[in-house]
DNA sequence: ATCCCGAGGG
DNA sequence: CCCTCTGGAT
């Protein structure tokens, strides 16, 4: 890796830094087997969603035997509007039922055998990891990290998993707890997918897909888009 | 590579 | 209508 980016690197973090400060998990929880099912239940879904439903599902159910021994239905009622409710009642209750049975009930502080879980990979294996114990086990690469890496010129990798080796090899392991959630809300306000709004982004300058040029006043025509409008 | 799947925004 | 949201299992 190049000392320019690492440079590069540096800046990023620095700027998103400043301007999300300390960060952490937007996911509500009281007990480590609920980061857990909130983690699983945040696939392909905002964690605003998530925090609506477990409430009511973590008082109904206060703890991993209880939530593994529900009726489905009633799991897949409470979680219903998080989408793929079959796959994720399926999956959290899976879980529930491995953490009693196989771990006494004390979520596994290896990503190795977190990733053996039902519903587990190596996204949610590393948001709890990191979250539970502190542990840098990996990169967080998820929807966003995947989109803004590609933004930024992080990494190019076509899939998730060889994208977190890229960024592991790339971004020094200080930063990867905090890199990855500052990416997540950098995707979540400013980089939106459907339509960056890169006048309101800290990083507008030094983005090599940043719509904004900030040394010409402003391009007439062929402006490098991201987009179709 | 494909499927699972509801909610929200443009 | 279309695309996207802190993915994982097959």
């Amino acid at each position: 890796m190049s000392k320019k980016e690492a440079l590069y690197i540096d800046e990023i973090y620095g700027r998103l830094k400043r301007k999300f400060g300390p960060v952490s998990c937007p996911l509500h929880y009281q007990k480590p087997y609920q980061l857990c099912v909130a983690v699983i239940l945040s696939a392909q879904c905002t964690d605003e969603m998530v925090n609506r439903v477990t409430p009511e599902l973590f008082k109904a159910f206060p703890d991993p035997r209880s939530l593994a021994e529900a009726p489905v239905a009633e799991v897949e009622r409470l979680i219903h509007s998080t989408g793929f409710y079959r796959n994720k009642a399926r999956n959290i209750q899976g879980f529930c039922r491995a953490l009693v049975n196989e771990h006494g009930g004390k979520v596994p502080q290896t990503i190795e055998e977190l990733v053996k879980m039902p519903g587990v990979g190596r996204k949610t294996a590393n948001v709890v990891l990191q979250e539970l114990y502190g542990i840098s086990s990996g990169f967080v690469v998820d929807t966003h990290v995947l989109r803004l890496s590609r933004l930024l010129g992080l990494s190019h990798a076509k899939d998730a998993v060889r994208m977190e080796k890229d960024l592991m090899q790339k971004v020094p392991p200080k930063y990867w707890m905090d890199l990855s959630l500052y990416l997540i809300f950098l995707g979540r306000s400013a980089c939106v997918a459907r339509r960056p709004r890169c006048t309101e982004c800290v990083l507008s300058d030094v983005c090599p897909s940043s719509t904004v040029d900030t040394k010409r006043p402003a391009p007439k025509k062929g402006r490098p888009s991201l987009h179709q409008d």
